[in-house]
DNA sequence: GTCTATAGACCGATAGAC
DNA sequence: GTCTATCGGTCTATAGAC
């Protein structure tokens, strides 16, 4: 993405003061707008909490649509590539899951996690979307076609005969997946539990019940 | 709460122009919120929404900030109310879910569904807050307390033996609620299901699991 | 009880100096 | 690459007429 050069090893500083790249304001950006929320943050507060004015923004980003617009991006495309290879696997090839829908179905479940704790500050954004301006429409939009596909991979493996049949399968689809999208609102890297804990329990109690089985 | 006089049969309109109380402008701006975020909701948009112009609207309600300060209320009393007749049941009253830690959690979690269906509005707001006021971290420290009665909850069910113990109880209580409170981003009163059948297939799913069982 | 009109503050974004 | 200064617009909230 960023070409400094022909011969450049490393992304050294280009030139004059030390300043901040795209990349480190997108961070900030992200960071602020999970925590004061998208509208109530200004670029004022950017630049406040990056300590330079807020010219100094619009030097390296065109306008703070386009900050919330890569941010999502960044999600949805996390997203879709989860959902897409277990999509894929379904069509015939051979996945690592045993080509069953169930298999799949843990794997999504189990990715998710992953991406939801490696690209936390995104996916958090992308799930507070309300759909207030073309880039959060579009992004609206990717989501839906995410929800379907994985409506469709519950109701694959409610028709495999491996999931119960008595809860209707867009009704545990929205369920399983707002139980795992709930990570986002208390999650941190640095708690008590790592990502691996965390698909673990959300599978064992999702697949297999709080209960204790009497057999 | 409306005390239009000691022989008014129904509170008919006080006088003058046909108006709006208080309460018909706290349900309009709980909608637009919602639908919009609180920050960009202005109180143009609400008096546009209620046709009526924005002076008229602080007429009626002293402040934006109030308005979402008597929706967050709302809820929390709503939740609070569920959480305190569960611990009090707990303490040794004879509740209707025979005594055990483990009747009392199903028990909030349908409860817990109901009062998100029925105050969805007022519940969806607060899940959404951030924190950017006093109104809201009077709002944030409510829910903390809540949140640690449930993990209490679902740790005496654990203790009780009635729950498995491979998953730390603050985990299973966050994924839980977690599952429940996701409700609000999607549930409709007129869709495909009613409440009993949501909270029917949330502890179906949470307590018995998704999977089929070979016993 | 609703209106017109406006105050005072802050917003996103830009111009131009250095 | 960052700055000071500012434009045009929108916001919450208020004053005062009817």
């Amino acid at each position: 993405m960023t070409t400094t050069g022909p011969a450049g090893p490393a992304p050294r500083r280009r030139r004059g003061r030390p300043g901040y790249d795209q990349t480190a304001i997108l961070r900030a950006a992200v960071e602020l707008f999970n925590r004061k929320g998208y509208d109530a943050t200004s670029v004022g507060d950017l630049a406040k909490e990056l300590g330079l004015t807020k010219p100094a923004i619009y030097h390296h980003v065109t306008s703070k649509e386009q900050l919330l617009g890569q941010a999502l991006d960044d999600a949805l495309d996390e997203l879709t590539a989860v959902v897409t290879e277990a999509s894929r696997e379904g069509a015939g090839g051979a996945g690592n899951a045993g080509g069953t829908a169930y298999g799949r179905l843990r794997d999504v479940v189990r990715r998710s996690v992953e991406v939801l704790v490696a690209h936390q500050p995104s996916v958090t954004l992308l799930l507070r979307v309300r759909g207030n301006s073309e880039v959060e429409l579009a992004a609206l939009e990717r989501r839906r076609w995410l929800d379907d596909r994985l409506a469709a991979l519950v109701a694959d493996a409610v028709a495999e005969g491996a999931l119960r049949d008595d809860v209707p399968p867009a009704l545990v689809s929205r369920l399983l997946f707002g139980m795992v999208n709930s990570l986002v609102e208390w999650y941190r890297p640095d708690g008590a539990y790592d990502t691996a804990a965390v698909a673990g329990a959300i599978t064992a109690i999702a697949f297999d019940g709080l209960a204790r089985h009497e057999c």
